[in-house]
RNA sequence: GCCUCUGUAGCUCAGUUGGUAGAGCAGGGGACUGAAAAUCCCCGUGUCGGUGGUUCGAUUCCGCCCGGAGGCA
């Protein structure tokens, strides 16, 4: 490698797993400073549905891209990459080591593998035209669109990933290239991170479910129904809306369930959220993974530090 | 104590006029390139409560036992 790669410290894993305070501990150790990737943590007035890490919980530590975004901007991967890559190599200048911690995969997987998000547009009028084209006419017709344009893509979407199959023809429409030769052009330079990668898991999945079902409890009592309430007026950009956490109050607010009911709607889908978020950083080959329940508090702070102390080659006070 | 109903997948239940069974929910696996806390794909073997009997064959019919619900005393 010709230049020199810039360490960064990534704590991934789903939600509930104890992310939040090993990037703290780590930071502190090793002299760092915390970048969130979380998709939902960036948007202000959300501390608690989004478990944005409490003062007591950074300890001190600076925690970047956390609460600076309002309800009515949107956000991307693209931004994600290019707000953290910044803040990467500002950090790095400044000798502090960047800690990311967060469960949006694909914001980690797109920054430290170094996908390029430069050149391509979006264009959300193309985007709702296409929308409603494929109510009025069908997804499948969109998609026999697609595959005259762009085989390769069309052949891995289902007739239903409407969502997909829109951007996928916006990217046509919008540049006259393929999405499959765009992703190819997106992978093509090196990264400039030396990544280490430290996976949070629990060995027994009922484990990880019984803490998700209590921390929604947690964020009940914690005024949780008031930022829900709060979004429902506002309304927001389509990116906060998706936000689990309020979103399925809204039922509730509307005299449609009981409080209970919704209550148990957000810990399943937080559930299957976890779910999905173990399905994607297990891919992430890099990844040495800590069983929450095989090991105490002190034994996984130790063994997160040796881990990346012998990745990143940089020597640690022990304690 | 007697009578009735009931016991099938983690849960709620369907079903087999006797040929070892299937839905919903929960759950599991996977994908993922500008909305990703989103979006999409795939996955149902379980002593049919136990035990005897009838039968070529019982989860299904019959007897007894155990568990649950209700009714009468």
């Amino acid at each position: 490698m010709a230049y020199e790669q810039i360490p960064v410290v990534a704590v991934v894993g789903p939600t509930a797993s104890g992310k939040t305070a090993l990037a703290a501990e780590l930071a502190l150790r090793f002299g760092g400073e915390v970048i969130s990737a979380d998709s939902m943590q960036i948007y202000r007035g959300l501390p608690v549905s989004t478990a944005q890490p409490t003062p007591e919980e950074t300890r001190g530590v600076p925690h970047h891209l956390i609460a600076f975004l309002d309800w009515d901007e949107p956000f991307s991967v693209a931004d994600y990459v290019a707000r953290a890559g910044a803040l990467i190599r500002e950090l790095h200048a400044r000798g502090k080591l960047p800690v990311l911690a967060g469960g949006t995969g694909l914001y980690v997987s797109s920054l430290l593998h170094n996908v390029s998000f430069a050149e391509e547009p979006r264009d959300d009028a193309l985007r709702r035209e296409l929308e409603r084209r494929a109510e009025d006419e069908g997804a499948q017709a969109l998609l026999s669109e697609l595959a005259a344009l762009d085989p390769e893509t069309a052949a891995r979407l289902s007739p239903r990933d409407v969502k997909r199959i829109v951007r996928a023809l916006e990217l046509c429409r919008l540049t006259g290239k393929t999405m499959a030769a765009l992703r190819e052009e997106s992978r093509r330079e090196p990264s400039p991170y030396r990544a280490c990668w430290i996976g949070l898991t629990y060995e027994d999945r009922s484990l990880l479910y019984d803490r998700i079902n209590r921390r929604v409890t947690a964020m009940l009592e914690n005024g949780l129904l008031d930022e829900a309430r709060c979004l429902m007026d506002f309304g927001g950009a389509a990116t906060v809306r998706q936000a689990i956490g309020c979103k399925e109050f809204y039922p509730y607010f509307r005299g449609e369930c009981t409080l209970e009911e919704a209550a148990d709607t957000l810990r399943r889908e937080t559930r299957r959220y976890a779910k999905r978020q173990l399905t994607w950083f297990r891919r992430e080959e890099e990844v040495s993974w800590l069983s929450r329940d095989k090991l105490g508090e002190a034994r996984l702070v130790q063994e997160a530090c040796s881990i990346v102390a012998k990745k990143l080659e940089i020597a640690y006070n022990e304690g």
